[in-house]
RNA sequence: GCGGGUGUAGCUCAGCGGUAGAGCGUCACGUUGCCAACGUGAAUGUCGUGAGUUCGAAUCUCAUCACCCGCUCCA
């Protein structure tokens, strides 16, 4: 049982068989975008839906959203992420070392933090006594670079008279400013969550490991609103239910693991945080971050209650975001227009927010990489992927043993039935042993084959992907046996 | 952004100044009839891109793009 030992071969088998690509790749690629192909497509919607499926369709306190990529620009104001998303950065020119100048020594208690851009500018001003933390040297830094972390577009054809937005750099801010829609709309009562899937954009200062670190990539991001002082309890279910997740859907626990974030490394706003890692085959054959669960506390909501209360003065500059700061917090901000009236108890507050924050992409991979396998048959090497029928891109195929004797003819017809249920493919072309194979390699759960007996017993042989082996199955019982079988 | 490495057929790679190759895969026809079968035949290359040196560049030089490894960075 061999295992994919470097990335170039995880890439090789992605390209190869049609699962991911690399971007304008007949312009020479552009870097960090990738994009998904036949089966790739099919992989990412299946794992999209699992999540789906698990977080928001299978309970009855989960509801979702899809918002707009794009969004007024308050919102990343009162995110903070427009003045604090922008880290300025130096060079040691004795080691080489690029260092966040907020991070640079004597100014390292709170490295977490982004520091807003004005400070930076002030701090980087008097580099000279700065130490590198490399290489202990004083003051040789470059000129401070500052990265804008968010990617930036014009709304309004007009070009005279556009408005900067930004892209998204996280979907869960959408799902704040729609808090009071939801609550209004749905009847809805905390304890509850607001759950979406879709892209999102970060001017990430390296981009990483084929498509683990992307600057355009997919979230499936859950806020889950919930009474202060029941947010740990709560924390600590969604630790369990997304960790177990992962475990149900195919992945091995061994290549899985829980990281707390130290108290020192959380965001000011976080109370805990805590990643599940998967252990990818590149790097160092490092743990990566495949999703954060956190708890936010109120954070959020109050900051969008301040910023409701800022937009005359955002009209009043001209729109212009480094103009204007946010109106502190009404002190009765508990009252305010984003909090939640508890029936029962008769009281008012801003719920607390337990957001399990996952990455469609980097699961994606990591499905792809743990379901990867080799192994022996006959002295000749059969590549396997053993996806869980779940994510499986394809389900099943269908072949007749040779294309004569109404053999095809006969194969079709199964297959037009199974493709009303699930992802079926037809394959009449070639050796059944290399047909065989090439599902494999595709991950396809079962493959069903026609053959001479099947139009005089109307049976069909039925064969496993994972021990191939086969059984002669009626085929009018196929198909409901594949749907238990699939857990479909 | 720094250092190192790599870009040649769909994939893996050879070729390293003188006509662009192999294996695998793909396709067609025939045969076969349950695990990458056999035979015959076929298609496929801006040798990453652009300049330069040269009689001549996949090969040498420079620039550039992309990817990988390591720093760095990373809600």
């Amino acid at each position: 049982m061999a295992k994919l030992a470097k990335l170039d071969d995880i890439v090789s088998l992605c390209k190869r068989r049609g699962f991911i690509f690399q971007s304008s790749e007949i312009y020479g690629g552009l870097a960090s975008c990738y994009d998904y192909g036949p089966l790739g497509v099919e992989l990412k919607r299946n794992v999209r839906e699992a999540w789906w499926k698990d977080v928001v369709r299978m309970r009855d306190d989960v509801v979702g959203l899809d918002c707009s990529i794009l969004m007024h620009p308050l919102v990343w104001k009162s995110s903070g992420h427009a003045d604090k998303f922008a880290d300025l950065v130096t060079v040691c020119k004795k080691c080489n070392t690029r260092t966040r100048v907020d991070h640079l020594e004597d100014h390292a208690d709170e490295h977490t933090e982004h520091v807003p851009v004005e400070t930076a500018l002030v701090d980087a001003a008097d580099l000279d006594k700065k130490v590198c933390p490399n290489c202990k040297t004083v003051g040789k830094f470059s000129e401070p670079m500052a990265f804008k972390l968010m990617f930036e577009t014009q709304m309004g054809a007009n070009a005279d008279d556009t408005m900067t937005l930004f892209l998204r750099p996280e979907t869960a801010q959408g799902i704040f400013a729609n808090f009071r829609n939801v609550m209004d709309s749905t009847r809805v009562k905390i304890p509850f969550g607001i759950a979406q899937i879709g892209k999102s954009f970060r001017n990430e200062v390296t981009t990483k490991a084929f498509i683990f670190r992307t600057r355009e990539f997919e979230q499936a991001e859950l806020e889950f609103f919930c009474k202060p002082g029941t947010d740990e309890e709560w924390y600590e279910h969604w630790k369990q239910r997304r960790f177990q997740w992962y475990i149900d859907h195919g992945i091995k626990a061994e290549n899985l693991r829980f990281r707390d974030h130290d108290p020192d490394e959380l965001a000011h706003y976080a109370k805990a945080c805590v990643d599940v890692e998967y252990k990818f085959p590149f790097g160092s054959g490092d743990w990566q971050e495949l999703e954060g669960i956190a708890n936010r506390t109120d954070f959020d909501l109050r900051q969008h209650q301040r910023g409701m209360r800022t937009i005359n003065d955002w009209h009043e500059a001209g729109g212009d975001l480094q103009k204007i700061t946010l109106k502190d917090e009404d002190p009765e901000y508990f009252k305010g227009p984003l909090s939640y009236f508890d029936e029962q108890a008769k009281e008012r507050y801003i719920p607390y927010v337990i957001e399990p924050s996952a990455g469609i992409d980097r699961s994606t991979l990591a499905f792809l990489v743990d379901a990867y396998d080799e192994e022996e048959v006959d002295g000749k090497t059969r590549n396997v992927l053993r996806f869980h029928p779940t994510i499986a891109p394809v389900k099943a195929a269908v072949f007749p043993l040779v294309k004569k004797h109404g053999m095809p003819e006969f194969a079709t017809k199964i297959a037009n039935d199974l493709k009303s249920s699930f992802s079926c493919f037809y394959d009449q072309k070639g050796a059944i042993g290399r047909r065989y194979r090439r599902q494999d390699e595709a991950g396809t759960p079962y493959c069903i084959t026609v053959d001479g007996d099947s139009m005089e017993d109307n049976t069909v042989t039925l064969r496993e992907r994972d021990s191939m082996e086969q059984t002669r199955v009626s085929a009018d019982q196929l198909k409901s046996l594949l749907i238990e079988k699939l857990g479909l």
